[in-house]
DNA sequence: GAACATTATGACAACGTTGTCAGAAAGACA
DNA sequence: TGTCTTTCTGACAACGTTGTCATAATGTTC
């Protein structure tokens, strides 16, 4: 009655070498030699294998493989990003996947939104399936955790924010040098009150945008004006309110930097809620889909986050090769996409 | 000299349940169980075990674990999107990863590009890798090579678009409905000259879409005028060409509903182009970022990928929890979101 | 035709783990 | 004390594969 379904808990079993090799009538090991393309079996043979292996429809177990195997590997890396659907990390997953598949290696990717318990059992699970590399965008303040990794032989590489605690390879923008163009580009166009919208200080690259806005204002000899500079703020809520309070002071700027991607949408919110969006200038960190396409369009400091993947993953793989050179921190530039909104005269 | 180098290809060797079982003076069996959590274990000796594991900071080797398990588990799943950096495909991966890490399962993704054998080398590749089941956003025309993965008790689950040739559960946008849905709202205000734009008429939900738009005319007996209608288009380029060639037609729509995504966006640029934005009502399928910060905000019929995610992923790990019930197609419900654009009157 | 080199094939152990089973240790009962 | 449970513990084989090595089959040289 009722048997023969498809797939009762765990599923029929599949066809494994030794039935390929029963039904060519070889030996098992000649089976592994066809499989894997080594040298040293007759063509005659190699038919026959060839052929009963599709008659079975045989898939190669490739965990099993890189048990056995010497060099352990299970052509699989780990990816730890912040979120997978955020267009920024899902660039750096492509860009990441396009580079592992070339060399046949598939991706794991994993969310940590940010949390540092996450990040690590993430970690220890994609440690527990041996894969041969991890990318992180790190949330945690201390990486010591990764030591015993590495030390296995697991290669790792940071994006878009340097280790903490830890001395490993690291990809990330150059986001002093972007926010100083920024700051640079609104001074040459006449501005000179310009305020700041800075993402929450205790992220990294937060801190050092707010410190690029800091060194250009400084090295052009303009005094820092702390009314002008909003820090901590997250999503689009909290950055139109703090746009909103400074564009409303008694002494507004003629100018905002916006130091993420929500934060210039809150920006810009604010703005065109008091109809300001053709007066007040803006420049925003981190480009974002239709930002050509708001009126005016915005200026901003884009990031390259495929670059960053593709040079991670490069790294990465340069390590699993056996490159042992001290480990470095790889700098990506930014670029300045002028739309309109950041050439707006005072 | 520089010796003990941290990683020689392949990595000193990772401690195993043996090592462990040696430093705790116990056989390799109690750690394993240790390790399992299994019962019948005095403390005394979990304690040793435990802490001898730390010592060595010890990883679970968990391919070794299915390979010999009874269940054969992985403990992984894969899935097959167009492109991880979509936003529909990211949101997508995401809400599944939501799903999974409930049950400590682990998500391989890999992007096809829409390319039939990308398709199918992925689908090999996480085969190969034992992953316990599968969900994809196909792009094949036959589905049949995935007999043998279900054969071997990998669950399948189809999302975005039905397989084709292949009897599997599926979950997907009513698209049809809701392009209805946008028909008829136009309707209601007033309009009758209802342009469509519609995406590659060899993607399935196209076809879907375009039946939605002439059902709803028929329905409301409207004959269809087949110059007001534009398919196959790819892209923002060419759906803005199109709009724009509808649009400055000697009898040009009123309205216009747009396929997709980039067909919308496409036909917004051409109705600013024309300064007709204001004049000319347009409703998109599939929401996008910032559509509401353009002027005026635009009227979608929103997808809900979070939703298709979710379904097909309690789908799947309900097939592989045993349920034997007949393959299902799942739809689900669109959701209109009223920004301006649409509104607008003839 | 003998001796040798070369090529093709397979037997066996091992990778790190878990399922099975047997036996040791400890307690319960007559 | 002896027998019977019950509770722990470990020896061993097996999962599906590959590395090592031995041997069979074939060709080459004198």
């Amino acid at each position: 009655m009722g048997g023969d379904l498809t797939a009762k808990s765990g599923g029929s079993t599949r066809p494994t070498m030794r039935d390929v090799a029963a039904l060519a009538k070889v030996s098992l090991k000649t089976v592994s030699r066809v499989v894997n393309g080594e040298p040293g079996v007759s063509p005659r043979l190699a038919r026959r294998v060839m052929s009963a292996s599709q008659r079975l429809s045989y898939r190669h177990n490739l965990t099993a493989s890189a048990l056995r195997r010497a060099d352990g590997r299970s052509l699989t890396i780990g990816v730890v990003l912040e979120d997978v659907a955020n267009p920024f990390a899902s660039t750096l997953h492509r860009a990441i996947e396009d580079v592992a598949v070339e060399r046949h290696v598939l991706v794991l990717a994993g969310s940590s939104d940010e949390d540092e318990s996450r990040e690590r059992e993430l970690v220890t699970a994609f440690a527990a399936r041996r894969v041969d590399g991890l990318i992180i965008q790190p949330s945690s303040r201390d990486h010591g955790y990764l030591a015993a990794e590495r030390r296995a032989g697991t290669a790792v590489v940071f994006v878009d924010r340097p280790p903490a605690a830890f001395d490993a390879d690291a990809v990330v923008t150059d986001n002093t040098q972007g926010i100083r163009r920024a700051v640079r580009h609104l001074m040459d166009h006449g501005h000179s009150r310009i305020g700041y919208l800075g993402d929450l200080y205790a992220i990294a690259t937060a801190v050092e945008r707010h410190r690029g806005y800091v060194e250009e204002l400084t090295e052009r000899r303009v005094p820092v004006d702390e009314s002008l500079v909003r820090l901590d703020l997250r999503g689009i809520e909290k950055a139109e309110a703090a746009a909103f309070a400074l564009l409303t002071s008694p002494h507004p700027p003629t100018a905002l930097v916006a130091g993420q991607n929500l934060i210039t949408i809150g920006a810009f919110r604010a703005l065109r809620r008091l109809d300001m969006h053709f007066k007040v200038a803006l420049v925003g960190f981190d480009d974002f889909v239709l930002a050509d396409l708001l009126e005016p369009g915005i200026t901003v400091i884009a990031q390259d986050p495929a670059a960053i993947g593709r040079t991670a993953a490069g790294v990465l793989f340069r390590r699993l090769d056996g490159d042992q050179s001290p480990p470095q921190v790889y700098t990506v530039r930014t670029r300045m996409i002028t739309r309109g909104s950041g050439e707006i005269r005072p």
